[in-house]
RNA sequence: GCCCAGAUAGCUCAGUGGCAGAGCACUUCCUUGGUAAGGAAGGGGUCCCGGGUUCAAAUCCCGGUCUGGGCUCCA
């Protein structure tokens, strides 16, 4: 008998906690409903989840909900104990065929014979479960359910889809409710709503699934990190390149992108007896540059660089917001080097990385090297090569990381970089994948210094991932509030009355005339209050106050809208400071 | 793709077989004011699309589109 002893600090205990409380909360469901069957219900991330196929089909409503968590606190209210017991495998699956439980017989059969199967039961309620439990259903201080879901039996979707309950579970009230907060943050900081209260982009219903229109105020933004993105590019070896949307199937066939990736691929377009396809990465048209002539190994390592929009037919479920669409631009680069200038290509398309994702803010980055998949092209040997060069990067850049074992890409390894956001969420950005498989495809060559043609390898990779995910993503971070080299409006000159206007216009003009982005709203007769609210809910760092006294000494009230802070400056003052932190960030290599 | 839910004014939403509504936004007029909403009046609808049931459909039924939650955390 385990008896988990419960303390703040220990992940193991928080774990122990939220696994009691699925185990409780299918004992009220199935008391609710009579006849349940009950699959998994592991603790998770922030708390737990337990399936169920319901009797009749029955399935959840937020109202059931309210019930279940009811029952639950009844139950709890007795106090019942979790009770340990240990069957031989007969014993337990005579026991769950008796109690109807299919799901739990299956997990048994598939258990090693030899593996001594332990059970819990809670008043009632009786599960297979390895434990451990805390003492008794009273003893979980403060619990909520979050909302239903569907889910498959073992996320197989040709098995029965199952009906899912989430919940969280805490050692307190004060850090359910913290918890709760953190959710309604996370909400807040949307960045389906962000973008749409501050009209940076939208999706609409007209233009299809996945596919994102780029308001004025959010292309703006997009534009600062493209030139940003650009300039960093070009001081970093890379020429940049443009291609088109579109090319013959007879090319991805070549690239084997048909044979691999037709799935996500759109269907084709004929067009004079002949079918193109949209393209769904930039690679093919990279590799037709490169091939356009005889190449020297003087002009390697080539590095080609490109906001390459793509599609992919990414499945109408899995679309959310700009973090998953079925059209976006790629801030994509393939470098071409000889095989022995790939450890120094990839470190440093590493560190660039680094550097680069360190200048909107993400200065935590998790790293994963990502190995063969079960449906790879090329050799053994070469992947093995491949890698074990990157895992060399890693170490010299002394990269913590984690393995996803056959998580790269059909044609190569690769190192993904993850921001991880100020609530503490990661996302996937910089991706960087060895490729020894499309250089052979194409029949891709260099001259050597020794006279004889050689074979380049190739290296794939973002920084950013897209500019749509991107985008979304730093929404969040900065939860619409961005620093005032990304800002789609800087400063907003606001007059006290209507008689400032030429004065206020005045000084936007020099604003833009220093680079900067200055507006004075169009709000004849509005009071100066109703434009300050406006200027703090659209998120503009600077607001330019002019009235009377300030035409009359040449100044301007400035209030910087994120710490509330106001002073008075002059218009020389105010076009030196904002253009100062207006910037760009220097990249730091 | 699959399960569930949703779609009513630009936005947030109420209305649930019988006259299409509120707040904000927008337009006009009044107001010229000092750091997060000055006042009044007005305009604005294919109630997502198509079909069905009904004397009558925004409302009920069927199909589609789009959106949202979830679908490899594994006793």
């Amino acid at each position: 008998m385990v008896a988990a002893v419960l303390t703040d600090d220990d992940p193991q205990a928080l774990e122990t906690l939220r696994h009691s409380a699925a185990h409780l909360m299918a004992a009220a469901v199935v008391e609710l409903f009579p006849g349940a069957e009950y699959a998994i219900g592991p603790a998770i991330a922030d708390g737990f989840y337990y399936d169920f196929l319901l009797p009749d089909g029955h399935r959840l409503t937020p109202e059931d909900l309210v019930r279940v968590e009811e029952r639950m606190r009844t139950i709890a209210s007795r106090r019942p104990a979790f009770e340990r017991s240990e069957l031989g495998r007969e014993e337990a699956l005579a026991e769950f065929r008796r109690r109807h439980q299919r799901f739990k017989v299956e997990i048994i059969e598939q258990l090693p014979a030899t593996e001594v199967i332990s059970c819990y039961r809670t008043g009632d309620f009786f599960d297979l479960c390895r434990g451990p439990h805390v003492p008794d259903a009273g003893g979980i201080p403060a619990f909520r359910l979050l909302h239903p879901a569907g889910a498959y039996w073992r996320g197989d979707e040709r098995n029965p889809m199952l009906q899912r309950i989430y919940g969280t579970a805490w050692f307190s009230e004060p850090d359910l409710e913290a918890y709760l907060e953190r959710l309604r943050e996370a909400d807040r900081r949307d960045h389906r709503r962000l973008g749409r209260e501050l009209e940076l982009f939208s999706a609409e219903e007209a233009l299809g699934g996945g596919l994102i229109l780029w308001h004025p105020a959010g292309s703006v933004v997009r534009e600062v990190i493209e030139d940003h993105w650009r300039r960093a590019h070009r001081a970093h070896g890379y020429q940049l390149v443009f291609s088109p949307h579109i090319a013959k199937e007879e090319l991805w066939v070549e690239s084997h992108h048909l044979e691999f990736y037709a799935d996500d691929m759109w269907g084709p377009v004929e067009v004079e007896g002949t079918r193109y396809r949209l393209k769904p990465m930039n690679c093919p048209f990279h590799i037709l540059i490169y091939r356009a002539r005889t190449r020297s190994y003087r002009e390697l390592p080539l590095r080609l660089g490109e906001l390459g929009t793509v599609y992919r037919h990414e499945r109408s479920g899995v679309l959310h917001g700009l973090l998953r669409v079925r059209g976006f631009t790629q801030d994509d680069a393939h470098l071409f080097c000889t095989p022995d200038q790939v450890g120094e290509e990839v470190e440093r398309a590493v560190a660039f990385s680094q550097a680069m994702l360190r200048t909107f803010g993400f200065e935590d980055l998790e790293v994963a090297l990502s190995t063969r998949p079960a449906k790879a092209a090329g050799d053994l040997a070469l992947w093995e090569q491949a890698e074990a060069t990157l895992a060399e990067v890693l170490a010299r850049r002394k990269l913590p990381h984690r393995v996803d074992a056959g998580g790269g890409a059909f044609y190569g390894p690769k190192i993904d970089l993850f921001v991880r956001d100020a609530l503490g969420r990661t996302w996937q950005c910089a991706t960087i994948q060895l490729d020894y498989g499309q250089p052979a495809n194409f029949r891709l060559e260099y001259v050597g210094p020794d006279g004889a043609t050689h074979r380049p390898v190739m290296i794939h990779r973002t920084l950013l991932g897209s500019m749509e995910r991107f985008f979304g993503v730093l929404l969040e971070h900065y939860a619409g509030a961005f620093p005032l080299w990304l800002a789609p409006v800087q400063c907003q000159v606001i007059t006290v009355t209507d008689e400032q206007l030429p004065f206020a216009r005045e000084v936007a003009g020099r604003l833009a005339a220093a680079g900067l982005r200055a507006a004075v709203p169009d709000r004849p007769g509005e009071r100066m209050p109703a434009k300050i609210r406006d200027g703090q809910r659209a998120k503009v760092p600077y607001l330019g106050v002019i009235g009377p006294r300030e035409v009359a000494a040449g100044q301007v009230h400035l209030r910087d809208t994120r710490s509330g802070a106001q002073t008075p400056v002059t218009v020389d003052e105010l076009v030196a400071r904002l253009g100062s932190e207006a910037r760009p960030p220097e990249l730091a290599l």
